[in-house]
DNA sequence: CGCCTTCTTGACCGTCTGGTAAAATCAACG
DNA sequence: CGTTGATTTTACCAGACGGTCAAGAAGGCG
């Protein structure tokens, strides 16, 4: 059943799993969240759910896998040849949309990152760290050039990530303060983080 | 017992309890957290530790308390009437203080409101959002007579609470990109993010 | 249809969970 | 020093926890 060969029920049954998982996790944390509960969840009960995932383990490290390749799709669209100022608006843009389409996605990742990365962490420095130093080498060119101002890269890259996905794992705070009906909050988002980033504060 | 009066045990204790319960809630959430890993990182029996704290509940709402007064103080201190540049830079600084001296509440802040806040959510709207409120006026009158660029202003507050935030809670992340032994990292961080939100990246 | 595999279920297990009761120990004050 | 209240421990409980097992139900293919 491991193997990649699966029945038309397997792969529906999978993906009910997963989902109803993700939600769980991403609320209750993976020590919080309970095999009954994802079932529940799922509609189905508790030893069917093990017959698919024998282990509470495997549905949470099938979940993180599967997340970090739309996780780090944007950042890979970073293109060096293009125009600095689109390029770093466009990459905010998809990291906004991430937060608003995924952000049950984007609450599991804070949970495991709170946790202290343990399932990640190898995942984190083997794949992550050399896309990241792939391109901060390409916004270091773009500052040396003078096409960007000099600003510590990585440090730049954190602050997109953390504006982007904010919005996604301290919904209930951005609520609280927006209040709940703000339909275009993402759109003004997006608008507010780009002129932020690439203008600043100062008066012009 | 619930009364002001406290012995000298109960004061120690209850701090001590608190000391530890801070770092299991912050790691494994409210649900994932329990008394007994609690009592155990405490160094006393869980009997022990309930006849303090009656109930799981009590603690984990005890401590986000007495989180919110030290969450809110920095922006308190956003002064009107001071230079805004100066002032935004200062609120920056101390935020990425709170970062590095108390991670761990910050953690805990971040688990809350990955639940949703059911405990916050009250506190969120009847004190944070006045303060909020009272601030985002603050920046627009900066704004208005032109002293700052024109920015939506609650935006503007929630991008510097995440990129401030983002170094306590995803420490992991930091870490694995930046390298464990990076000393400086607060400071550099400080210094970034005065230089983006002051002067943003383009050029000049 | 018949047969074999896949799927689903109910009953169960040992451990952990939050919390309790009562007895034993300790601190402190006169 | 003794007594009284505060503190700590030991033993315990009912329910939840992750997970197993064997038996039954349902697909699916000739």
């Amino acid at each position: 059943m491991s193997e990649t060969k699966r029945t038309r029920i397997q792969t529906e049954n999978r993906k009910i799993i997963l989902q109803a998982a993700l939600e769980v996790f991403a609320r209750d944390g993976f020590r919080g969240a309970t095999v009954d509960e994802i079932a529940k969840t799922a509609g189905m009960s508790k030893p069917n759910l093990l017959y698919y995932f024998p282990k509470k383990d495997d549905i949470y490290r099938n979940l993180l896998e599967s997340l970090l390749g739309t996780w780090l799709d944007p950042l890979h669209d970073l293109d060096p040849n293009g125009d600095p100022a689109r390029e770093i608006a466009a990459y905010i843009e998809r990291k906004i949309e991430l937060a608003r389409d995924y952000p049950t996605e984007s609450r599991l990742f804070a949970n495991e990152m709170l946790r202290g990365a343990p399932i990640l962490d190898d995942v984190l420095r083997g794949e992550l760290k050399p896309l990241v130093d792939q391109k901060v080498a390409v916004l270091r060119s773009w500052m040396k050039t003078g096409r960007i101002a000099k600003v510590d890269p990585y440090h730049l890259i954190f602050a997109i990530w953390a504006t982007t996905q904010h919005y996604a794992d301290f919904d209930a705070q951005v609520q609280a303060v927006l209040g709940t009906q703000s339909e275009g909050r993402f759109h003004d988002a997006a608008t507010s983080l780009k002129q932020i980033f690439l203008n600043g504060l100062r008066p012009r």
